[in-house]
DNA sequence: AGGACTGTATGCATATTATCATACACGAGG
DNA sequence: CCTCGTGTATGATAATATGCATACAGTCCT
């Protein structure tokens, strides 16, 4: 079950939208193939514009997350954009470097954060 | 030494500024008393506009996490509104979210991301 | 055929965000 | 006094985000 929540922090809402659908289909939570909730079912439920989720949407699908099908729903894509095994370790290299100096920034210890990292995906992908 | 980073996410700057000093100063890496970067500075540094940086200030002001003092600067509050155990955990939570999102778009699996954060801390020395 | 549910599209209004440019005001120090 | 480095302020402009209303168009089911 997909659960998206807004909040007024300044933060725009399609990209709360945006980034929570990601992360949850990056963590496995919502699984390939997977019908999404209705633009118009988020955008009740979220009280929020028909225009908004749409605009969350349209980037999700331009990235390849999820694909749209007109009259029948949106869904979560079959095959995510993968790479090759080189591109990918330097992918994960500069995520990891990035993701420490954020952590850094914040003041906060990477190794928690890589293992809060570590809970969350196996918590998210339990509940399948 | 305070790192703020802004990024194109659809996140407006003057929150990332924000939320990123708010972090430094919760978790002590800047200390009550300390000067921040001037305005000028850090908009210089973020190629960023300064009334977009004035924005961020402005709001870390009103919340007294810091102090502006015309002509001479800007400083962490003597006591800023501190974080609990809870909202620490919460701010790390919350990176870890942001980094599996960042994982998610990029088509990485976050676990091989934490690892890699492991292994990378583990060869600087631990960060505690 | 027709209804119900989907995504698609538009126009209008408003608020927010961000940049650029140009000042003014205050404090410290030479 | 003067200059330099601060924060403060304003106006113009553009882009973006959001909401509201109103449709249109394709798919599925009965």
């Amino acid at each position: 079950m997909l659960q998206v929540h807004v909040v007024n922090n300044g933060v725009p809402i399609y990209v709360q939208i945006r980034d929570q659908v990601l992360r949850a289909i990056g963590a496995g939570s919502v699984r390939p193939g997977a019908q999404l909730p209705t633009m118009r079912q988020l955008a009740v439920d979220l009280k929020v514009d028909l225009n908004t989720v749409r605009h969350a949407y349209d980037e999700l699908e331009q990235t390849g997350a999820i694909v749209i099908l007109r009259a029948r729903g949106t869904y979560v894509a079959q095959n995510p954009p993968r790479m090759d095994a080189a591109q990918q370790s330097q992918r994960v290299q500069a995520l990891a470097e990035q993701a420490i100096s954020l952590a850094a920034a914040a003041g906060v210890d990477a190794v928690d954060v890589a293992q809060a990292m570590l809970q969350l995906t196996k918590r998210q992908g339990a509940r399948r």
